[in-house]
DNA sequence: GACATCTTTGCAAACGTTTACTATAATCAA
DNA sequence: TTGATTATAGTAAACGTTTGCAAAGATGTC
């Protein structure tokens, strides 16, 4: 139904090999010719099928996105650095929203590979780098952003969580908090755990003894944060001060605390990280650790499309690591 | 170099025919053959090319997701509601950030169509149908959601903005307001204007004038609500209270506001539109009229491709509009 | 035992491109 | 004029599937 190459080449009186030559500007057909076909294209609005392309081709221009939670504002900064590079070098993306579960994760990754992607950038749920590569063409170019497996070859942007950790919580030890409470996923399960190693390193480094009680694991959503630290709270003992592991959580912690007749930063102080759009907002200033999200999305997906135009074999020693700085940010909530 | 259907045939020992038509199920084939192909199909981690298929199908279970700005809080909900649809049904989304401009819009549109999706589902950015019917070819089946060109004969899922309009201004009259401002996008461009309909109609009922000197327009950024609040507040006249088109603008008018010395809602009081999840947020408390967006873009795509599995022809009489109720949320911010 | 029917399989075309190779005509050098 | 070169165009294979049709063998009916 769709008009192909064919009913151009029909009406042009050529062979439809020479309307692909002409359509795609290749060297070795006459100008008027060339000239004749284009402006038939046009007037047929004729729109090459992409699918037959690829077939042939092997190359699609198209990339997938992988990210845990597109409902957290952090992801949408990071995903709309990705599109904005992706665009600009011609590529579509895949939007893929795992919702933080290992196995949607996985099998969009089957997915994406059946679709043949030319590569991937993926925000991974856990450090489990293997499982992934268990599903993943060993040389389809994929590259991590934001957060990455630790033993991993391929290439990949964050931050350096762990350095990020450590700022949150050394600023909250040099305000004065004495007990330190931590609220973020399990150690192992959900994410790279670079941030808690921050926090206790920073315990460490101040000679201090990390309070158990005081540590909780969950999720990332904003709920948990609220649950927890109402149970903390309920339990009657507390810590004076909170570092959350990103800005939702942190607001969950905020809104629970403050639901239970607590002032923040008056009886706790919190501190998140990622730095949403919404922690500068007036009323919740929340303290964070900033990342460079819109920057960290675009070099993921330029390194990315750089490597496979080069034809670069992928992974090995063609890994580029890019770990950018964090920044610490003291708003009120932490004052 | 990846692994095909005649690599199977050969080591099965029959025609690569008969492996398709073991792997996808059909009727007519041995079932110890099936068996014996099927593993041998999964000894070698056999990914069937969609894009193979996608060619001789002409279906490539693949739709289009357009939307304006996934960096607004309201989008993503919508987004993952049509996500979760269409991964239920086996579908994949190409994300298509506009970023509010109508020629990425149109050229995204185009894209789509090459890359032979098989349906669409957009926010589009303004009320203008005509020109996006133009890069469109009809029998492509398309769904609005959120918003939809007024004379379109496409399926739609929207709420009824003009209704929501009139109950944000309802209210702030009741709230017993006077001098009643409005934040928006100027009117036939950026979007439907039933929003801004509904705040007339809300006057004209309680036979009030609009003010023009209280109605500011310019885009849906926070960055616009903040300075358009701030130029009015500073110009000396200003109103009691604003409607403003969107959450993100009333956030920035708040923030503009308050940044300026006044309180709200006792200096001025907002609402806004969309009630995005910061909005409920204790320090926040902002009024709003809710939408259910969610369920809005889970019934955009549950539409979207009933109407393309069952072969419909698009548009015309088959055309399935759904307008949702909203519902207006009081909070601090107008009290 | 002859014929019809059913089950299982293979053959080959088709989907819409790109591209290596070949053919033809035009141009040029001598 | 001849032979070589170049510009232009066509032929056909290939990409990896699906599927209509035909073939072959097995089974059943009378």
């Amino acid at each position: 139904m769709n008009i192909t190459i064919k009913d151009i080449a029909e009406k042009a009186e050529v062979s439809y090999a020479t309307v692909s030559r002409a359509l795609n500007g290749k060297y070795g057909v006459n100008p008027n010719t060339r000239a004749r076909i284009i402006s038939i294209a046009n007037q047929l609005k004729y729109r090459p099928n992409a699918i037959a392309r690829g077939l042939v081709k092997k190359q699609t221009y198209t990339l997938g996105l992988v990210i845990p939670d597109i409902t957290n504002p952090f992801f949408p900064e990071v995903a709309r650095g990705i599109e904005d590079g992706a665009q600009e070098a011609g590529y579509s993306l895949f939007l893929c929203n795992t919702n933080w579960e290992e196995t949607k994760e996985i099998s969009y990754l089957g997915l994406l590979q059946e679709k043949r992607v030319d590569g991937i950038v993926i925000a991974p749920i856990t450090d489990r780098g293997a499982a992934l590569e268990q599903v993943l063409s060993p040389n389809l170019p994929l590259v991590y952003v934001s957060r990455a497996p630790h033993d991993t070859r391929r290439s990949f942007v964050t931050i350096d969580d762990s350095r990020g950790g450590y700022m949150a919580t050394e600023h909250l030890i040099e305000q004065g908090y004495t007990s330190i409470g931590f609220i973020g996923a399990p150690e192992g399960s959900l994410t790279v755990d670079d941030r808690l190693e921050g926090f206790k390193l920073a315990f460490a480094k101040y000679g201090r003894q990390v309070e158990e009680r005081y540590m909780l694991f969950g999720d990332f959503k904003r709920e948990t944060g609220y649950n927890l630290i109402q149970r903390l709270i309920s339990s009657g003992e507390m810590p004076r001060a909170v570092f959350a592991e990103n800005d939702l959580l942190a607001l969950g912690v905020i809104q629970g605390a403050r639901e239970m007749g607590l002032a923040v930063p008056e009886d706790l102080a919190v501190i998140g990280f990622d730095d949403i759009p919404f922690a500068s907002f007036p009323e919740v200033q929340l303290s964070t650790i900033g990342q460079p999200k819109y920057e960290m999305g675009k070099t993921a997906v330029e390194m990315l499309i750089a490597g496979l135009e080069a034809g670069l074999p992928v992974g090995g020693e063609n890994g580029r690591r890019v770990i950018l700085e964090p920044e610490l940010i003291v708003r009120r909530s932490s004052a």
